[in-house]
DNA sequence: CGCCGACTGTTTGACAGCAGATGATTTGCA
DNA sequence: TGCAAATCATCTGCTGTCAAACAGTCGGCG
């Protein structure tokens, strides 16, 4: 609370002029309170972002091996195995060796991991609401699209 | 959607659909990137982010203390302690105990830390052009607003 | 068949970022 | 004055992420 208080340099209010004129800084430091605000989420629903991912894009295009899923997600493979791990171990998810490819494995939903998601999913829109609740809808869409085309062009897409 | 036991792997295109409608996963992988490539560009010009915006602050508001350098430029001060040791070390910074309040720091800028700045300073143009490349002026200006009001009203503020 | 390259999942090591504790110092208040 | 609370810089431990190495498997080509 004692924030005004005692201002004791003269830096007063400098990040705002530079978020104005660095674009990239802007951006990291929006998307770095998003993730934390995220996370918070997260952890009070008890499910990781990661977790929810993969569950959501399980249910949406069916069995995947974990290759597609971290492609897809753009999460690293190495990171996938411990939310696979975890997901196998709460029963939201099967692995199986796919007969075809031994190398790979079929990653599954199971009924147990539907209902975790339908949960979880519920609870999304109200978040998405309580972090950009200060933007016009305008203004979520405008993003939206700036940003689906920077990953679509720019860095996102295929390094 | 019924899918049948064959593996529906290569869930094309996913990604796309994902990001359309959780602006919050647009905005994290979008920075997620751009991190990349400012850090990419970091590393080929000798001067870490961090360090450069310190020398950025202390040539545009003087002399500062540690504290007031972490709050402005929103990074931990934990984490500033390390920024400052290798300015400091590179002779680009100097600390001096600050005689009306001996447990801060006065972080003065040097005259090489002033040509080092000026000579990062120089390429910065150049990153942003070839970052945000595929964006209209116009999307920029409206990207950079935005950011700007979620930084101001939402989370970059005061949580 | 036998070797070589490519791919899948996993483990390991390095590293950044953050929360919390600590020591030195200042400030507020009785 | 004197003592408790706050502040500043620092250090330590934890967590999550990424790169690189690794073992198992597939495919091709002689």
């Amino acid at each position: 609370m004692a924030t005004t208080t005692r201002t004791t340099d003269r830096g007063a209010a400098y990040f705002p002029r530079l978020a104005a004129e660095r674009l990239d800084i802007a951006l990291c430091r929006a998307s770095a309170a998003v993730a934390r605000a995220a996370d918070a989420h997260a952890a009070r629903e008890g499910l990781g972002v990661g977790q929810h991912l993969v569950l959501q894009m399980l249910d949406a295009v069916g069995p995947c091996s974990q290759q597609t899923l971290s492609e897809e997600l753009r999460i690293d493979r190495s990171v996938m195995v411990g939310i696979c791990d975890d997901l196998e171990r709460a029963g939201h998810v099967r692995r199986e060796r796919n007969v075809r490819d031994r190398r790979s494995y079929a990653v599954t939903i199971t009924d147990s991991g539907r209902r975790r998601l339908a949960e979880a999913q519920a609870s999304i829109p109200a978040f998405l609401e309580d972090t950009f609740h200060t933007l016009t809808p305008d203004e979520r869409g405008q993003l939206s699209a700036i940003l689906g085309k920077l990953l679509r062009t720019g860095a996102g897409g295929s390094p």
